[in-house]
DNA sequence: ATTAGCACTCTCCATCTTCAAGTGCTATCT
DNA sequence: AGATAGCACTTGAAGATGGAGAGTGCTAAT
């Protein structure tokens, strides 16, 4: 790749206009189009002579000899960060999204809520998470009785994430059992991470493997059912507007395989994990989401993490075409995710 | 129409051929075609002549004059009675749903795997669903104070639906309060159904208005906050497959209004109730979905109610294609309906 | 440095032709 | 009388052909 950063202030804004020509019109921009449209008088021939030289730094790419220019994921990276921070979020905008988020409590409520209105402002797709793992801190559990053998546990996270899990137990206990169960990991557990909580208690059972204490037994038999297990994925991965994606020109097969992996939403989870991380607290943007997985060519990720402290306790996205509003989308998943980070927060 | 119910065997046993010609190819069948496969030797003249007054009886349509004959809406009603019950379960298909449906206490589990394992068997979407009305015979409640005005409730059905719900109070209750509450509600009124819990409890804050009585004034805090709404409806729809719906001819505005329907989880359930009810416990086949969302257009829905005596709890079906393999998708169906109702049987 | 001019390339579109599949009708066969 | 063979006719799909339009690269002139 020669020449990867010479650009001047006169390629600089010529790069930007086709961008955002295109990114407008979704058709390779061409030379005279271009000097039509822009304020300096600029000849066509002038034009062409930068975009020539976009091309061979890496910038543009043509579609065959004799088509417009259409910019790589280089000129997208560029121009992200170009302009990254400038623009305002519009006003209905902000009224939509307030709107549809205030008044909830429920952390569920609320992810769902996200990932819609994120379709709805973004016209691409809209993801959130609160991250399931069994890194949070417990605050609360409770079992209850609910038949021969069955027992509901609820699990509550500071985060606020509830988990509820219906188990079948070996032997039946009495609900006053569980009960003694419940305080004994609320008074001796709450705050620490829900992990920590399975194998101390895994530790107990082992070491005290008394037969006096019936408070030991019952917290085997809980334990070896599951009673802890915060899994169940997919119960806080919300995905909502997959069907922005379809467009006109996209290739049957390509799409099917992308509305297939996002119904997996774990798969969807794995994908925001592996781009989004604490260290930075922005919303980054990511182009060119093929690396990770192929069916994913010509999409982008705007997301950004949700965190209380220094730990990730859940994201948000949009998954979009290459060709979308970026400054519109920044902000407003910058938007959403202060308040988001605002709602953990309040819980922890 | 003329000639409506007016076949001997000779144009069935054609009509039925061309059906399941259709079904695989996806072609128009013409009547050489058929006169090849079919092991009677009758000459494609024949067949002709018995295509034109099936055409009339309105079971086939041609697409313009000079293309072979395509099975109408009518047609496939006529074949699904022809063939219903008589298929049985493939084993290899048996053999999946049974893994994959073994092993599950939870009901939101259950449903989630079975609009999974159904979107699997029949190449269509999979709908599972578990009613969340407030008819539903109450189990179990149960409230603990998450922090400062915050509660989490608890509910639990007869049928083995859990409900959970963060709630902010007016007052701050403590957890002794919260236990007198949920105590109170599941001594009296466990059986009840929901909405008759909710009534009775509305009345009896009115008229025992009595300042002395502590144990009201929880209630009252807790009936205004909406403890016992049961509602959050698409937490128990579960809708899978939908990829399954993207194939090559697809015009791309009408499949985006699919998908957009299919999101709104709340719509596919108005589907189901709208076609399924209790009177009547076998699968049900309908044809023709447009007449009640016309962006379903050549969609079937296949589909049975799961039920508890004589009330509705839940209904499972597939959405696919005109052109499917209805055997198949019936009798798995039927299955699935099956171990549905004895799960929620062997709860209530 | 910028631009005008020009020959060249490539896609898109409309038109035309050909081809195969299928039909309806009529005359013929059993 | 029902079944069939033959035949003329219709129609869409698949190429082939030929501008028109948009765009390019290069060279020479400003």
């Amino acid at each position: 790749m020669p020449n990867q950063g010479q650009i001047g202030p006169r390629e600089r804004e010529i790069l930007t206009a086709i961008i955002e020509t295109y990114i407008s019109s979704g058709e390779p921009v061409g030379s005279r189009t271009l000097s039509r449209q822009n304020k300096d008088g600029l000849s066509p021939a002038t034009i062409r002579n930068v975009m020539a030289d976009l091309v061979d730094a890496g910038f543009l790419e043509q579609p065959h000899t004799s088509a417009g220019r259409v910019p790589t994921a280089q000129a997208y990276r560029y121009y992200v960060d170009q302009i990254s921070g400038k623009a305002l979020l519009s006003p209905a905008d902000q009224s939509l999204i307030s709107e549809t988020l205030q008044g909830t409590v429920d952390i569920q409520q609320f992810l769902e809520r996200t990932s819609h209105v994120l379709s709805l402002v973004s016209s691409g797709v809209g993801v959130a998470i609160a991250s399931a793992g069994p890194q949070n801190a417990l605050e609360h559990v409770h079992f209850s009785r609910q038949g021969p053998n069955k027992v509901l546990a609820v699990v509550v996270t500071k985060s606020g994430v509830v988990h509820d899990r219906m188990m079948r137990l070996q032997r039946d206990l009495e609900q006053t059992d569980l009960d003694t169960a419940s305080n004994y990991i609320n008074a001796n557990f709450r705050g620490w991470t829900v992990d920590k909580v399975k194998a101390e208690i895994g530790r107990r059972i082992e070491h005290e493997r008394s037969e006096y204490d019936r408070l030991m037994q019952s917290l085997k038999e809980l334990y070896e059912s599951g009673a802890l297990a915060t899994s169940e994925p997919a119960k806080n991965i919300f995905v909502d507007g997959v069907s922005n994606l379809v467009v006109k020109e996209e290739d049957h097969e390509r799409l099917r395989e992308l509305l297939k992996t996002l119904e997996e939403k774990q798969r969807v989870a794995e994908l925001l994990s592996a781009y989004l991380d604490t260290r930075q607290e922005a919303v980054r943007v990511v182009i060119g989401l093929e690396e990770a997985m192929p069916e994913m060519r010509n999409l982008v990720l705007i997301g950004a993490p949700a965190r209380v402290g220094e730990e990730m306790r859940g994201s948000l996205a949009v998954i979009g075409p290459t060709r979308m509003d970026y400054q519109h989308t920044i902000t407003a998943v910058s938007y959403i995710a202060q308040l988001f980070d605002k709602l953990l927060n309040e819980n922890a």
